[in-house]
DNA sequence: TTAATTTTTTGACATTTATCAAAGAATGAT
DNA sequence: ATCATTCTTTGATAAATGTCAAAAAATTAA
């Protein structure tokens, strides 16, 4: 599976009308993007640096999602309901983010009904990500997670720190601790 | 969580333009609609019965997705990439289905493109689903699981096997067993 | 550079869930 | 109604993963 990457489904000139409308920001690693408790209006797309999602369960921190370059982030639970987000939004590296509110997007699709088809491109990949996702809870061990995380988006092994990794795979960090130094 | 159904979200006029282009069929029990190996061109909407998506994982049989009354199935690993599928989709009651083919489909909103707003609409729920579902398995034990679907689908709890249900969320038949009698 | 903080590793032990084998219950076919 | 088949439950045991506590290593700040 290689990961959600606007380019290769969007065309240049729609990229392009899309950023006009986008403001591009530079936040320090740790910035919030978004809080929990609001209700969430912006899409993120990662020019440069990383990005999370995440939210408490039992006082535990877990991510439930993680954006390098190229990459789409905003609070799921929120974006589309208009609800209350559990979600926090935080960045891992210092980063130059492209946002766009929803409303904005809805307007320009709006006036340029054309454009519905590549949203519908990328959701249709965005579903298709997250059925694998469960396919893999569903199947794979804590190691075979691992592993097929390393093979999809070895950056990320890099970049993120364990805890993070661990929770996002859906196990403790003394687990995957202990499946990175296996033999 | 409830679960998606398409009139709360497209206009009926659109939903019988759709169901002009899609063919009504009658089916028994076990019928297959999509068989692996395949590539998947159809999506089906559950008009009165119920459906499942699975496959094998080691010889074990392993669903994936339940659509009953209303609720779209396919196999997504397939249908938009047009990859051969990994997933068989069977009925497991009899069952009028609506099918369409993802071409018609592609026809149909060439054509009438102030569509693919609905379209857009029913990918966001679908993903925000998919969304909720993995979050299920990063927080939650086999018996919250079991719990939650109770809640949020008790028609499936009636209605589907118990070997079918425990490998849906991600267990043995055994444990779900022992979680049902449990205090 | 040193100290403080954060991240990662390790060990001992507990809990959850899986596996295997078999019995019991329910369902469907004749 | 009886037999065959499928589905569900049960028990014994094993494997995977979690929990808690603490040490070691790495990173960051002063």
């Amino acid at each position: 599976m290689d990961f959600l990457k606007l380019d290769n489904l969007v065309p240049l000139d729609l990229i392009s009308k899309i950023f006009e409308r986008m403001e591009l920001n530079n936040y320090a690693k740790n910035h919030l993007l978004h809080e929990r408790g609001a209700i969430c209006e912006h899409i993120y797309l990662i020019q440069k640096g990383l990005a999370r999602t995440f939210f408490y369960k039992d006082g535990k921190d877990i991510t439930v999602h993680l954006a390098s370059e190229g990459e789409i982030i905003t609070a799921v639970d929120s974006i589309i309901s208009l609800k209350k987000s559990r979600y926090n939004v935080e960045l891992l590296e210092d980063s130059e983010v492209f946002s766009i509110s929803y409303a904005d997007l809805q307007h320009l699709l709006s006036q340029h009904p054309e454009y519905e088809k590549y949203v519908r491109l990328v959701l249709e990949r965005m579903y298709t990500e997250g059925a694998d996702r469960i396919e893999e809870f569903l199947f794979f061990s804590a190691k075979e997670r691992y592993n097929n995380l390393v093979k999809t988006r070895p950056q990320l092994i890099q970049r993120v720190n364990l805890g993070h990794i661990a929770s996002y795979l859906g196990m403790t960090q003394e687990t995957l601790s202990r499946i990175r130094k296996a033999p």
